[in-house]
DNA sequence: CACTATTTTCAGTCTTGACTGAAACAACCG
DNA sequence: CGGTTGTTTCAGTCAAGACTGAAAATAGTG
């Protein structure tokens, strides 16, 4: 299949951001195709529209299915493996915060509470272990709130991202008048603190 | 110098964590030093610590220059640059979410842009061209979050993050009735819909 | 300006991991 | 079961880019 104009720069952009980001170019680009395309596709047009050898294309396949970004379909009459992956954008994103965090994110942790747990932390300087503390606790909570964004349906979590920073206002040390207003009225509501 | 054995170990990870994020190893364990020693340290000391070669400390440090993340701090009676980096996570992580929203984010968001506004776009299934604009309004929303996001101060975002997906209650489509009562009561901050 | 201390550059080497082609494997079908 | 279709594995090749050492450049200093 050869690929329209757009749909074919969008794939190749995207197999450069991959290769920046932690995906390997091909993945990405195969990713990209399917998600442009909006169809289940097999191997063998995946190879023949990305140029790429049909291996590599198996390889890539299931690097994806490792990620959860694509499933296989079975298409009545055709006994080849086809695959697909979601179109909708922000359940895409959740499944790559959720798999990021889960390869990037909790390892770290764990090594950051095993230094801290080890009986060599007594030997670092204060100052130094606080550090380790602190960047401990920063990863906590990204985690944590991570977590949390990943569990909510997609409409909602677009609308929570778009509320953005807005709700500073309720936390913030020096808020607008109708800010702290907001605040002080509803404490149950800010779990925080 | 000599690392005591967990700044060893920690120096370590942060380097192996930032060959699979953009960064390279070196890079990134010489960051972890800086942090981790909290003082400044000139190029020697730091080739010395790290065992790896003078030139690659000298590009390593030109690197973390690019990203904002040391600065060179004069040091009376000795004329070789020193370096340190900032101590506080929170604001550290505001940097590198800074520094790669500019590099990965906002390019690829001028490349979607053109994407819609080029010809070609019209020849393309109307189902693509859609998911190309949702694409689009996906990386914006997280652009102008992230932008909102890092010009609060560290305290702030923090207190922000820790709030985390419970403002989800001030947007969600079946709330709680306290939660409710809140967003109908105070359209005026929630300035999404 | 000659001399020393320090940093930067760069051509070449080395490492890592992506990619390939061929062969093995697996599933189905008559 | 033999043949056909489709998938996976793997040893080897190749390319990208990290790293090195030596040489060049830069900046102080008497």
């Amino acid at each position: 299949m050869e690929l329209k104009p757009v749909a074919k720069r969008f794939v190749l952009h995207w197999g450069e951001m991959g290769s920046t980001w932690g995906v390997n170019r091909t993945v990405a680009q195969i990713h990209a195709l399917l998600f442009i395309t909006g169809r289940p596709m097999n191997a063998d047009e995946i190879t023949e529209t990305l140029d790429v050898a049909r291996s590599n294309v198996s390889m890539s396949l299931k690097e994806l299915s490792n990620w959860n970004l694509i499933r296989s379909v079975p298409l009545m009459g055709d006994r080849r493996d086809h695959y697909e992956t979601t179109t909708d954008v922000w359940e895409l994103f959740r499944t790559v915060v959720r798999e990021r965090k889960s390869r990037e994110f909790d390892p770290t942790i764990e090594v950051l509470r095993d230094c801290l747990k080890s009986g060599d932390i007594a030997s670092e300087d204060k100052a130094a272990q606080m550090r380790i503390k602190e960047t401990l606790a920063l990863m906590e909570a990204l985690s944590a709130w991570a977590s949390e964004m990943i569990r909510l349906e997609p409409a909602t979590m677009m609308k929570v991202i778009k509320l953005g920073a807005k709700v500073q206002h309720l936390v913030h040390g020096k808020p607008s008048a109708a800010a702290t207003k907001s605040a002080n009225a509803r404490p149950n509501i800010i779990g925080a603190e």
